[in-house]
DNA sequence: GATGAATGAGTGTTCATTCAT
DNA sequence: CATGAATGAACACTCATTCAT
């Protein structure tokens, strides 16, 4: 058997993947006001007419590099997830999920941040990547019909069970916290609290 | 006792205060990217040299504008506010004044979450912020003391007592709440039995 | 009496006018496809931003130059008009007229010729260019009525009576003619026999 | 004798000619200013570097593309050319030709007046292109040296035997006409009084 | 204080062209 | 022969900022 090498396949990948990593850590560099194409093109090492091959133009580059890290942030959030414990314990497996992602990769969720509160942020179609963070809701349903779980709306329950983590991971707002295991744990115990009945 | 009649004074704080509402406003219309200081100007029907005689540059207008509405933002968070209640009731109410002005104001909010959540936010002088914010941060002090509130750090408290009101405010991420009064007051059951001992 | 310098005024009209030339001349010498706006700009001694304040964008530049250029033909065209005279010698000091302009102004009409067969050429305002050209309609009808000039419709009549000086004016075309008078009032008796009766 | 098949001769025949036909449409629909290599490689469902195998580079494929059409005009208006008939049938059979093809090949032809006032228009070699016509020169001296036509230089017989063809076709100038059989004899008719002894 | 004109440097994007496959 | 990927240079246009008035 006979496995040709293939460059170009093996360099598009690399393009694409420079491109994207480029993006985020510019942005979260000198912000999203700043971030240009050029820039962005220069950061990557490929000319900026590179970046229209697999881009259609900037709003595209933006809002692509947004949805993949969302997925990877869903793939890492969803790490073990086993539905069969009790729904604390999953719970508290996602938030230590998520704290893990968000301090290896912080620069991807600072990306998300700035990206989500833009105008640019009404441009991602919603459902597709919700679709990813399914599980979790399944999970925060079955708690309310057994009981164990606030009978709220899903939207208020995300707002105290998920949404802390972003702020207590935001260097910007929580300048003085040490994250470790104990400090988050000791901050899951609140979250818990709002939402457990 | 002779009063002069100063109208310059009052043509300068009129031109100002345009400028202000002009940056908020096409922030919020059209984004922080796309907000440029001759669009500004035309909103605010000045020339764009005037803005940097009240501004030393643009970063400067922004950074001025923000620390502009954090100012409105923590007196109407502040609006009667009585240190003498039971700490659930303070907290309650500065709950419900914090909704109040991000629904009446919804416009200034959001440019302080872009704002926030740029690079620009580095360069707010924190301290001058936040002392706005000291009889909240007193409040919890004293709960904590009076063992009502749990032991924590300040800012995972603020992680749950406040930011979810951002999330919920922002309706790009909640669209699907109708924030009455009711939804508002069950969401804080759920903030206070976060912090509460 | 006091006559105040007014060089903001002054400058104003010398860079509308340097940047119309400089239009002119580059689509004259490069043509129409390759005259950038940057490289208008340099010719005209101005930035590409200047250009901007003057025009709205490179169509209207373009457009407007066009619309200039025929105004100063229409003048041209009209010297010494006096309607009393015979129609033939009226068309022919029109004809002479036109040939001392293209000769003159040779790089004006070339311009407007590379113009007026571009897709540009849908976007003037025709009623606001044919108005000046009015006197000559109003002799080619007052012909018609006399008898002297056949009753045809008035575009077939111009395609005799003023489009061969373009053809006969570009020295694309005619490179071999030199236009001297004689030859002029030679062509312009081919004219005449063509339209009257 | 073997004759062999030949498919790739077919299929660079059809390629080339796809490319000529996009050239043309575009030109015709966007302008010659608009008309970049890519988007014709697309109208013509080839890739742009495909062009570059046919074409040594863009002034090569409009110059060609030009001289195309210049000979596809020849050959139509020298249609039943017949050099035995009286002068003024000949001409009058070519003037109708010449509207025949005008007007059913009016993107072709719209193509051939905006590359003739473009510079581009000194690249093409004129006797090449002059050939073809040689048979109505032919037949213009001949009504000359019989004294039935005026003994002027051909250029200016030119001038008002064929280019007023060329301004009655064009839609933009002369919109309000109708280009009917009966119109095209009258307008024949003064073409044939400018150029008649 | 207030301005419109002015601009060099930058923006996002497309260009004509090449090259490895 | 045919191509999609790649690119530096250029495109039309806007930027933040300054300056003479």
């Amino acid at each position: 058997m006979i496995v040709y090498f293939r460059p170009m396949r093996y360099k598009d990948e690399l393009k694409k993947e420079a491109i994207i990593e480029a993006t985020v850590k510019l942005v979260n560099e000198i912000g999203f006001v700043s971030s240009s194409v050029s820039k962005i093109a220069k950061e990557a090492n490929v000319s900026p007419a590179t970046i229209y091959i697999y881009y259609k133009n900037k709003e595209d580059l933006l809002v692509s590099t947004y949805v993949e890290i969302k997925k990877n942030l869903s793939i890492a959030l969803l790490k073990d997830f086993n539905p069969n414990l009790p729904i604390r314990d999953i719970l508290q497996a996602l938030w230590l999920n998520m704290f893990d992602y968000t301090s290896k990769r912080a620069n991807h969720f600072k990306f998300a941040e700035q990206f989500s509160s833009s105008p640019f942020a009404g441009l991602v179609n919603k459902n597709e990547v919700e679709k990813s963070f399914e599980p979790v809701i399944s999970i925060l349903k079955k708690g309310i019909e057994q009981k164990i779980i606030k009978d709220v709306h899903l939207d208020i329950l995300a707002a105290f069970i998920f949404f802390p983590i972003y702020t207590l991971s935001n260097s910007r707002l929580c300048e003085s916290i040490k994250l470790e295991k104990e400090t988050i744990e000791t901050a899951f115990t609140l979250a818990w609290d709002a939402i457990k009945l």
